[in-house]
RNA sequence: GCCUCUGUAGUUCAAUGGAUAGAACGAAAGUUUCCUAAACUUUAAAUUUGGGUUCGAUUCCCAGCGGAGGUACCA
């Protein structure tokens, strides 16, 4: 049993011993005491005033004193105000550390076989152009939600689903037949992602240019509504955009020349797209891809109109009423029969169903889909989908630069590859200055700096809260100081440093045991208590859907043990009971820092 | 217009309704006979405004101001 719950019980049992009340146990306020004052639980005795009638001090005392004698575990205590800080006796905290050093899966629950089956959905990429930042964001938030859920002790598939038909990707397939020559990643040296995507940039080219020439030649003196009208109409004109959408009608019918077509240029996309989704380090168990959902979306919906939930208008078009739920109307399929985004989650969410025993639904999504999934959420609920109306849409916030907004028309997007690539090499610079590194062999060096600029790039990202929006500044991204992913991996190397150190002394680590005599400081407690937090901020992060729980404590934890062994000696300690004590402390700090970034996707190396 | 999210040091981020609002970067000043100085120690510096709820509000509620997103045949 946990030491923070035999507390709260131990408190009912004092409230109930001293006034004669019954509390409930949820509402007893037992926090960790701030590190200006002395003691490492506090409890909050303002709740208990109307129970004992007394001053907040006196109340807190009396609460005080009964625990320190009904309970071995406290050692003494204080009061300031109204709060009563609780002093836990050492060999209570030599326990919690021992009890965690053996736990070999310590902070992580198994799942049973009624755990719930959580699906997780993130990175959903288009397959017209490479993955950018933004993406990159959905990815790592993703892959460590995954990673989080299924240490809290749920059963999680984790699933992809790639919007790889559209009129976006006839625009590339159009532009690669009149301007590619052939081109392949292999005849180009181009990854097959960022091949495709140049094309999408060429078709938008000559398509501005032609929309230019057809506008009227007194464009420029119209007023700003008679514009917009020229420029629609030219727009519609247009031959390049006629026969994009030519080729999308022709894919549609299953035209074997374009669905040739297509077919190679998605492949060169998802090499592409793995290449990216390795070096990320996330991964899917099951993809599933619109092309062979947006159809059964179609049936779904048809379904649901002659059940009566939905309505057809006059031009064909169906819709769902949400009047009812205070939202407007929704087109469900265009007036010509085809789908459209909601049809095509509609029917994506229906293979799911048919494929896994769902409980839990989450859309790893953008904030600007917001409405998306509430409207999503009651058309699942209203289908008969059973986790249609708890589904999570995790939604997190844009990433942005210093110079704003992100816009692919100014060319200030910043693809993922690049981005990746930069980190890495940034890693290598920084290295280099300080002189790190000496007698590793070049393998060993490449391997590090891949570890720390990954670290580096995931650290920054997953440590801001996933609702907000954030600001990166590719150039200042890599700090080494501070709140970063190489602090916490510098620190978890130099605890391996330690460790095998100690290993070549002949410092047997294991099968001691503590006397319980030893002295340790309070900055050793502390550190002691945050590996005690461990389980907690897995099942916080879990439950609030947010993975820079885990990034701000393990920032946490790493910085406390900075400072402890900035002022103590591990190894030089001559007593042996504190150097094994402090060794095991150390080997523990190790095993957290590597299970915490592990949830986050970010690797430790053994040394750099 | 309407709906949703958001507003904390110069900057980037924290803070289950709890104590004197924490860090980091940047700024100023220090610490290498010492297990990795990518470290550590000091100093200066913030809750958008006005009400409400209560023992207590950055947090909850209402209103104003600022920012972002969405708003019916784009995904």
């Amino acid at each position: 049993m946990k030491i923070e719950e035999i507390m709260v019980n131990m408190v009912v049992q004092a409230i109930k011993a001293l006034y004669n009340q019954d509390v409930d146990p949820a509402s007893v306020q037992l926090q960790k005491t701030k590190k200006e004052f002395q003691g490492h639980f506090t409890v909050v005795v303002f709740p208990f005033l109307k129970m004992s009638r007394k001053s907040p001090e006196m109340t807190a005392s009396e609460i005080g004193v009964w625990l320190q004698k009904n309970m071995p575990a406290v050692s003494s205590y204080n009061v300031i105000k109204g709060f009563l800080n609780i002093v836990i006796s050492i060999p209570v905290w030599l326990r919690i550390l021992t009890d965690i050093n053996s736990d070999k899966s310590y902070g992580f629950t198994e799942p049973t076989d009624s755990s719930p089956l959580v699906m997780i959905e993130y990175s959903s990429p288009n397959t017209n152009k490479p993955l950018h930042l933004g993406h990159v964001r959905n990815n790592l938030l993703g892959a460590a939600l995954a990673n989080i859920m299924a240490a809290s002790g749920a059963k999680v598939v984790k699933t992809n689903i790639v919007n790889d038909r559209g009129i976006h990707i006839c625009k590339s397939m159009l532009a690669w037949q009149k301007w590619g020559n052939g081109a392949t990643p292999e005849s180009t040296g181009k990854k097959g992602d960022h091949l495709i995507g140049d094309y999408y940039v060429e078709f938008d080219k000559h398509y501005r240019a032609e929309v230019k020439s057809l506008l009227p030649e007194n464009y420029d003196e119209l007023d700003e509504k008679a514009q917009e009208a020229a420029k629609a109409a030219a727009e519609k004109q247009s031959p390049l955009m006629q026969e994009a959408h030519d080729m999308l009608v022709r894919w549609e019918q299953g035209d074997p020349e374009v669905r040739q077509l297509w077919k190679t240029m998605n492949d060169w996309v998802y090499a592409g797209f793995d290449e990216t989704y390795k070096r990320l380090g996330v991964s899917f168990d099951k993809i599933y891809y619109e092309s062979e959902t947006y159809l059964e979306g179609k049936e779904k919906v048809m379904e649901g109109l002659e059940k009566g939930f939905f309505f057809k208008k006059e031009d064909g078009s169906v819709w769902a009423d949400l009047a009812a739920e205070g939202l407007d109307q929704k087109l469900l399929l265009r007036s010509d029969g085809t789908s459209v985004y909601m049809t095509q989650d509609i029917g994506t969410a229906k293979l799911r169903f048919q494929d896994y025993p769902i409980d839990k639904m989450i859309y790893v999504v953008g904030n600007e889909q917001n409405y998306h999934f509430q409207v999503l959420s009651i058309l699942l609920d209203k289908l008969g989908f059973k986790w249609g109306k708890d589904l999570v849409h995790f939604s997190y916030g844009m990433v942005e630069l210093p110079e704003g907004k992100m816009k692919s028309r100014e060319g200030t997007v910043v693809d993922a590859d690049d981005l990746m690539d930069e980190m890495v090499e940034n890693a290598r610079v920084t290295s280099d200055e300080l002189g790190k590194l000496n007698g590793l062999s070049q393998e060993e060096i490449d391997d590090i700096m891949r570890i720390v600029g990954m670290g580096a790039l995931k650290y920054f990202i997953l440590k801001v809260d996933a609702r907000k929006n954030m600001t990166f500044n590719p150039k200042e991204s890599i700090d080494f100081n501070g709140n970063t992913g190489p602090f916490i991996q510098y620190t978890y190397a130099r605890i391996r440093s330690i460790l095998r150190k100690a290993s070549d002394d002949g410092i047997n680590i294991h099968d001691r045991l503590f006397s319980d005599d030893i002295m340790i400081s309070e900055k050793e407690i502390s550190i002691i208590q945050l590996l005690s937090e461990f389980k907690d901020v897995i099942l916080q992060a879990a439950t609030d859907y947010n993975p820079s729980v885990i990034a701000n404590y393990c920032y946490e934890l790493a910085k406390e043990f900075n400072q402890f062994y900035h002022d103590f000696s591990v190894l030089r300690e001559p007593e042996q009971g504190l150097k094994l004590f402090r060794l095991m402390l150390t080997e523990n700090v190790g095993k957290i820092l590597k299970l915490g970034t592990g949830l986050l996707g970010i690797e430790v190396p053994e040394r750099m």
